[in-house]
DNA sequence: TTGAGGCCCATAGTGTCCCATGATACTCCA
DNA sequence: TGGAGTATCATGGGACACTATGGGCCTCAA
């Protein structure tokens, strides 16, 4: 219960960016960080994302687990549940990492989110996203566009104040992150 | 009492500014009252900051996790909760401390904070600022003379007296601090 | 048999660890 | 009250470990 420290030593969250390279094999190494989001699995998932940004998005099977969860609860025969488990569940790329921490990411996957060369990894809290480098960059600025707005900056703030609120009194609902895992 | 004493006991708060060099490495000391007010972890992440200033904005895993409640708090596909997290979770740098205290800048955060051999770290109660020298400087009067004007400090009086009010009406919730903390 | 994927080893570069140094602030005692 | 000893801090630099990447070989399936 050392405060703060305890709580966030299990954090699996995936932060920041990476570039790395496709080589010649068709082989991209997950940046170290991320691995080590992933908790030790070395299976990870891909697909399309479904916002239409053109990136890939994946995670490994903590993200799965939570998608086939939530999938779970939708109603059984609902056109939404249908199309999401088709979207997710049978469109995503069940790819194995090598011992060296890299994927293959199959011609499908390479043609869809307009991969060549190099890629970049966008961390993207619970999953991480895989772009094109250019395309990237595009998104980049159009988020921090969006984001240096006077309704967002507020908002975000807003959010924060409610936050802080609940720690200081002392919700335990709050605890930011899961336990321990020694 | 017993629960608020151990939340605030985790919160610790970046005060004061100082100023550090940056080696041939790349390398930058943290001040040690920051290491302090990080609480004995070692990773340190850190982004351009939103409001436009130039800054780097950053702190630990406490932070990260107050950043990563707020976020999901947010409405889950709405632009701004995109926005934002693309710039601060994609955004930002996820560095580790070394046993000395220091950190690795990378090159583009240097290149866009504006930083070459010297840098500010300015607290910013729970989070801490990085700034090219000179660039400080002019906002640290910017600010002074904003802190200056009628209105400003009307406005924290404003919010003191509730403060105080509050505080006497027994509110807990307002127990920023503990004193206890041998 | 041929191509693809999986597994292993090799390597360059970079980041991290560790030790060392000088400077400053602080403590304690005469 | 002043000075020596001590602790802490910022900084420098060498050695090493890890990461990203390249490439060879083996296996398996068509």
């Amino acid at each position: 219960m050392r405060g703060l420290g305890r709580i966030s030593q299990g954090w699996r969250v995936f932060v920041s960016t990476y570039e790395s390279a496709i080589d010649a094999k068709g082989r991209v190494s997950i940046p170290a960080s991320f691995r080590a989001a992933l908790g030790g699995g070395n299976r990870i998932f891909l697909w399309l994302a479904l916002d239409g940004s053109g990136c890939l998005e994946g995670g490994g099977e903590a993200l799965m687990a939570m998608y086939r969860a939530t999938l779970t609860r939708l109603a059984p025969h609902s056109p939404a549940r249908k199309a999401l488990v088709t979207r997710i569940i049978a469109g995503s790329a069940d790819l194995k990492m090598d011992d060296t921490g890299r994927i293959k990411l199959s011609d499908e996957l390479m043609k869809a989110a307009n991969l060549t060369d190099r890629v970049k990894f966008a961390g993207n809290m619970d999953s991480f996203q895989i772009w094109n480098p250019d395309r990237h960059a595009e998104h980049f600025d159009a988020m921090a566009a969006e984001a240096a707005k006077e309704d967002t900056l507020e908002a975000l703030g807003h959010a924060y104040s409610e936050v802080l609120h609940q720690q200081a009194s002392g919700s335990a609902a709050l605890k930011l992150v899961d336990g321990d895992d020694s």
